[in-house]
DNA sequence: AAACGGAACTGGAACGTTCCAGATGCCGAT
DNA sequence: ATCGGCATCTGGAACGTTCCAGTTCCGTTT
C-alpha cells in the first residue's frame, strides 16, 4: 500500500531512509501510535502492534536517534575519552566502563585524542555536541578549563591522577603510594637493601610512586640506600636511566612503570646479568607486557575493570543528582611473577 | 541584555543548555543570521559577525550537532567499528582511519565490540541510528546480513578478509599469501629446509598464510619437509602445538601470527635451545609483541596506516558516488629483527 | 436512557538547527 | 525622482521524533 514499500530496492544506490511517517501510512495508523508501538508501550492493541512491526520491518525502518535525542533532550549515549588507544592500561579502564555502561543500556562512544592535548579537548566538544548524557575521560591530560565547563553541562568523571581537582569533577585513581609501598616491601622481604627506584615523568602519579618509594625505603631503615635513575623524554632516555642502574651496585629496582621494568629487564639482560638472579625487577600497573617478557613481570596491579564501572557508578550518581564532589582510591596489589628473585 | 546571560551560574547543578535563538536576543539580531554567523558565511558585515561571536561566547553557547544532523541530513560523523581494544593490530588500523578522517573534517565515533559478535552488530546499529555517514569496519567479524543492510543505507568498508565478499561492502587487507611466500622464502635463504609452520583458526587469513607456506615449501624443492602444527581454542592449545614444533626435528618455524611466534619462543626456551640459535622464529603481523619480546621477533608486517588511510579513501569514493565494489590487497613486507638465524 | 470509565488511537506542538525565498536599505546610474 | 543591484539581514518551513491533550468507541453502571 505504501509508496515507498512498492519502490525497488536498487542494490548500490541508497535510498531515502524511511521514517516513523512512512511505517505509519504502510499501516494505516497514526505517527503517535507507531511510535508508542515501537517503543513497547502496552497501550496498543496487540494485533495493531504486530501489524505495525511487520510494517516497520518491511520497510527497514530505523529510528532516527538524532531527532530522538533532540526531543527527549536526553541521548543515553555516554561519551568516553581515552589518550592513547595504544595503552592497554587504559583500555582495560575502557572495557570496565563498557561493561557496566551496557548494563544501565547506554551506548558508549569512545573518542581517542592520539596522545594529543588540543585533539582530546576538540573531541570532547565533539561529544559535548552530541549531547552525550555523560562524559568519562580515561586521561588525567585534559585541559582543565574545557573539563570544568564541560562539568558544567553533564556528569564528567575522570579516571585517573589529575595535576589538581576540577570542581564538579569526579575521580576515580588507584593508590599509587600504596602501590610502591608493597612494590618495596616485597623486595625487601626477599632480602635485598639496595634497591633502586626507576621513575620518569613529574605526573603526579610517578611523584606519589616515587614518594611511596622514599618513604618506605626510609621506614626499613634503607634511608641511606635510596637512589632514584630518573628520567624522561622516549624509550631512549629510560633505556639509558637502566643502563645506569644494572652499572650501579644496586641487586633490585623498583620501576614506575611497566616499560620501565622492560627496559631494565633488558638492561641486565645485556650485561650479562639477566633478571631475576642478576637483577629483581618490579614494574607497576600490570599491563599485558608483563605476561608476554621473559622472565615474566612482577608488577604492582591496577583494578582496571573495578575502576571502570566505579566510574560509571559515580556518573549514575551525577545523573540521579549528587552535586558534591567524589575521589575515590582503590588499592593495588602486587602481582608476584618471575623478575624478583632472594638477594645474593 | 539576554535574559539567560544573566542568570547567575550555580556551580554543581547544570543550567539550560543555551540555544541559537538565546545567542540572536543576545546579540540583537535573528536566530538565521547566528547561523551564518557561527559558520563563518561571508554574507554577515565584520561589526555584527563580532557581536555575535561575543554574544555566543558570553553564554557559553555550544552548537547542537543532533538538530544540525537532523535537518542537514549528513552529520560529518564516521562509525569505526572493532572487534577488540586489546589487539594493537586493530588500534593501529584506527589510528590510521582517524587521521585521514580528521584530515577531511569527518568526526570519528568509535565502537567497540568486545570479541562478541552480537554485540558488534548492535554497535553498528547504534551508529546507524546515529545517521553517521559511513562506516569502516575493522573486524572480518560481522554477521554478513547487518553489513549487507548497512551497506544499504551508508558507504561502508571492511578491513580484513572476510569469508566472502558483502556487496556493496568495500574491502582492504594484505596479501596474506604473498607475506607467508616472504617469510618462508627468508628462513630458506638462511640455509634451513625443515621449516613448520605454526597454524591456528580456519579463517580466510589464517588459510591464505598456510597455502602460501605450503606452495611455497614445495616451489622450493622443500615439499617432503612440509610440517603443519594446528592448534585451536586459546593459548593453551598455542602453547602444546609449540611444544610439538620444539620437540620435532624442525630448525625452523613461521607462525601464523605474532602471539603463536611468542609461545614458539618460549617453548625452544623452556626447551634449552633458545631462539635464535635453537629454533629460527618468524611471525606475522608484528605487532608491539615484536619490539617487546626478547629475542626481538622477525615478523611479516601489514601496512596499518595505510589500510586505514586507503579505507578511508573508499569511503570518499563511495560518497563521492562510486557504486562498483573495490578490494583493494596491499603487499606485506618483512620486518627482519633477531628471532632468526642462519640453520646449523 | 443517561452517565461514566477505560482502552485505543490521533493531531499538533515542541526540540534546535539549516535552508530558502524574500525584505530592507543604501548607493550610483539613468 | 526612479530604478537596479548589491550587501545585509529576516521569517517561516523543514528535519523525524516524542509528548501532551484530546477524541472516539464501546461496554458497564446507575
Amino acid at each position: 500500500m505504501g509508496g515507498v514499500a512498492t519502490e525497488p530496492t536498487r542494490t548500490g544506490s541508497r535510498r531515502r531512509r524511511p521514517t516513523i511517517v512512512d511505517v505509519a501510512a504502510e499501516a494505516g495508523v497514526s505517527k503517535s501510535l507507531v511510535s508508542l508501538a515501537l517503543r513497547g508501550d502496552r497501550g496498543v492493541s496487540e494485533a495493531t502492534g504486530a501489524r505495525i512491526l511487520a510494517a516497520a520491518q518491511r520497510l527497514g525502518y530505523r529510528s532516527n536517534a538524532l531527532a530522538r535525542g533532540l526531543v527527549q533532550g536526553r541521548t543515553a549515549m555516554l561519551g568516553v575519552l581515552l589518550t592513547d588507544l595504544a595503552n592497554p592500561y587504559h583500555t582495560e579502564v575502557v572495557t570496565g566502563i563498557e561493561e557496566s555502561a551496557d548494563a544501565e543500556g547506554f551506548t558508549v562512544l569512545l573518542a581517542h585524542g592520539r596522545r594529543d592535548r588540543s585533539r582530546l579537548t576538540r573531541q570532547l566538544e565533539s561529544l559535548l555536541q552530541l549531547n552525550v548524557d555523560g562524559v568519562v575521560a580515561v586521561s588525567s591530560w585534559l585541559e582543565p578549563g574545557a573539563l570544568a565547563d564541560a562539568a558544567r553541562r553533564v556528569p564528567v568523571v575522570m579516571v585517573g591522577r589529575p595535576e589538581e581537582f576540577t570542581p564538579g569533577v569526579d575521580t576515580v585513581a588507584n593508590d599509587d603510594r600504596a602501590g610502591a609501598v608493597e612494590a618495596v616491601r616485597y623486595l625487601a622481604s626477599l632480602g635485598h637493601t639496595r634497591i633502586a627506584h626507576l621513575s620518569g615523568s613529574r605526573r603526579p602519579a610517578a611523584r606519589a610512586r616515587r614518594e611511596g618509594y622514599r618513604e618506605t625505603m626510609g621506614d626499613l631503615g634503607l634511608g641511606t640506600c635510596t637512589e632514584v635513575f630518573e628520567f624522561d623524554g622516549g624509550s631512549a632516555g629510560r633505556e639509558r636511566a637502566a643502563a645506569s642502574v644494572v652499572a650501579s651496585e644496586t641487586t633490585a629496582v623498583f620501576a614506575v612503570n611497566d616499560l620501565a621494568a622492560l627496559a631494565a629487564l633488558d638492561g641486565a639482560h645485556a650485561a650479562g646479568t639477566p633478571a631475576p638472579e642478576g637483577l629483581s625487577v618490579v614494574g607497576y600497573d600490570n599491563t599485558s607486557l608483563a605476561e608476554t617478557v621473559r622472565p615474566r613481570l612482577t608488577s604492582v596491579d591496577q583494578p582496571r575493570l573495578v575502576m571502570g564501572s566505579l566510574a560509571m557508578g559515580l556518573l549514575l550518581e551525577r545523573l540521579g543528582g549528587r552535586t558534591e564532589d567524589r575521589h575515590e582510591v582503590l588499592a593495588p596489589s602486587l602481582v608476584v611473577r618471575d623478575s624478583a628473585a632472594p638477594a645474593p
